[in-house]
Formats: C-alpha cells, structure tokens, sequence
DNA sequence: TTCGGTGCAAAAGATTTGCATATGT
DNA sequence: ACATATGCAAATCTTTTGCACCGAA
C-alpha cells in the first residue's frame, strides 16, 4: 500500500473541514508515514529539521494532533511523559521494554472479552482501554 | 485495621533508611491513610493546607515519593497528567468514569495468565503492567 | 552538633497559546 | 481579499531541584 491512499484520506478530510492544504502538512505526514510507528511529535520535528529547518516545532505538535483527527493516527502514551503518535490500524495493546524501548504489539481476543465481561459486570460503557505490559525482551535479558 | 499498622511500617522504614521521623511525614501519612486513595500530591496538598498552612507542597511531593519507597503506597497514572497514590494492596487494575472521574477496581486471574502468556511468546520478562478501561459509568449514562 | 528535612522560588520538560505575519483558496 | 496556518516567544501545568534555614536525634 503506497502512501497515495492515506494522503487522499488527508486531503478529503481538509476539504470537509475547511482546513487547508500546506506545504508542512505535507512534509509532516510523509514524515509520519515513513517512520516506523510510536513516535513523538519531537522525534518528527528532529527529523523533518534536518530538509526543513523553516518548519516549526509547534506545527508539529499542532499537525499531529490534527491527524488524530482525521483518523489517521493515533496518540500513545507510555509512562515517560511522552506522546508517542502510530499509524491507525486494527487494535491492539503493547509489550513494552523498558532497557531498549523496543515496543511490539499483542492482540488477544480472550482479553477482549474478559474486558467486556467485567465493564457489563460493573455496569460501565468502555469507550477505549490502556493495556500495556512493561519489562525486559529477549535480547536486552542476555546483556 | 486501623492505622497504627502503617504508621509503624513507615517507621521501621525511616529507621532502616537514615531516614528522620518528621511532624509533616506524620501529617501526610495520616492524610493519605484518611483518602479514599487514588489521591494526587495536589489533592493531599489542598486537603492539608487547611489545618496547616505552614506545610509545602514540596514536602508532600517528596514524602509521596518516600511512601512509595517505603512500599505503603502506589503510583498510578490515569491519562490526564496527575500522577494518583493508592494504599498499597494486592493486584489490580482500573475502569475509569471518564464523565464524572469514578474508579472501580478489578481483578482477572484470565487476564493475568493470559499476558504471561503473551509475555512468554514474545521473550519478554513482565515486571509490570497498566491496564485500565475508559468508559461511562452506570450513574453517568443515566443522565 | 550534625545531617537530613523543609519551604520557597526557580528550573524543567512536554505541550499549548497569543499574536503578528505569511499563505492557501 | 479573507480566513486559516505558521513560527516564534511566552505561558501552562505538573513535578523536580537549588539553596538557605530549620529541626530531629
């Protein structure tokens, strides 16, 4: 799937919303597109610097959160005070390592519905859950 | 149980670490013990003020902190910036009124063996874990 | 007396906001 | 032209730190 599909999504969003379609917009989603997920609106910024030392830190911060938004990205918070930013796709909860910071993603449907189970149990509607597992993977356990 | 029980282990605790036994460590334990738990410092701070105002709300970061160290306390992060305390006490996670700020706490031996589990699929060692669901309490979807 | 503790003010770190200017449409 | 976007600086918000003074042991 190239990129074309999630731009088109952008831009139809702008239309819809009045919003218009800058050049920064347009550097800050490639740049968001070609990373490799749970980054930080200053992990883009750095990146972006480097072609683009005009670009704004705040436009950034105010770009991703415009992305959410539109559905196209989604906002992750792990524990260190950093909103991290990963492309939207399917849900799924996180192993995180807390030595390399290596994060994978784990889906399971058992704890779906365990879920559900309890929030019916306590008469709670769940709009959308955090489970992220915290600890050491393989390859930082053989240091 | 009354509170003599933590206030002795907050004791040996100050005994074993160097650590002095002060009038504000007392006034914030106490503080703390009397919270229905899932308190921020600020709130402990706010809640103290008023019979002595005199007491820092540095001091009731740092003494939080110490409670931690001491294993009478918990930190926990509900999403909206304020790291919480809760008493110290067996495992659990969280449902979270996001309409009036309720918190129920659940247990699952399901879900506990299904992420060790998953843990030990992907390699990792689980030292912790966050797991909380957001969502609309029974009182709160009434009105 | 001697360290650790306290309180204030200032610093920090991530993110947001005010505002004058720039730029899509 | 007009409304929105941008970029800088300044403001926020929660928590931490520096430091002179205080107080427990």
């Amino acid at each position: 799937m190239s990129h074309e599909f999630e731009r088109e999504t952008l831009n139809r969003y702008l239309g819809e919303h009045n919003l218009k379609h800058t050049r920064q917009r347009e550097i800050i989603l490639e740049a968001f597109l070609e990373s490799k997920g749970h980054v930080s609106s200053e992990d883009l910024y750095q990146t972006i610097r480097s072609d683009n030392p005009r670009i704004g830190y705040t436009t950034v911060y105010r770009t991703m959160k415009l992305l959410v938004e539109a559905g196209l990205a989604e906002e992750r918070n792990f524990d260190d005070g950093v909103t991290r930013y990963e492309i939207e796709h399917e849900h799924h909860d996180h192993l995180v390592c807390t030595l390399c910071g290596k994060i994978v993603e784990f889906e399971s449907a058992l704890i779906e519905k365990t879920q559900s189970d309890i929030a019916e149990r306590h008469g709670f509607n769940i709009l959308r859950h955090r489970h992220e597992l915290y600890g050491h993977c393989a390859a930082c356990r053989d240091d």
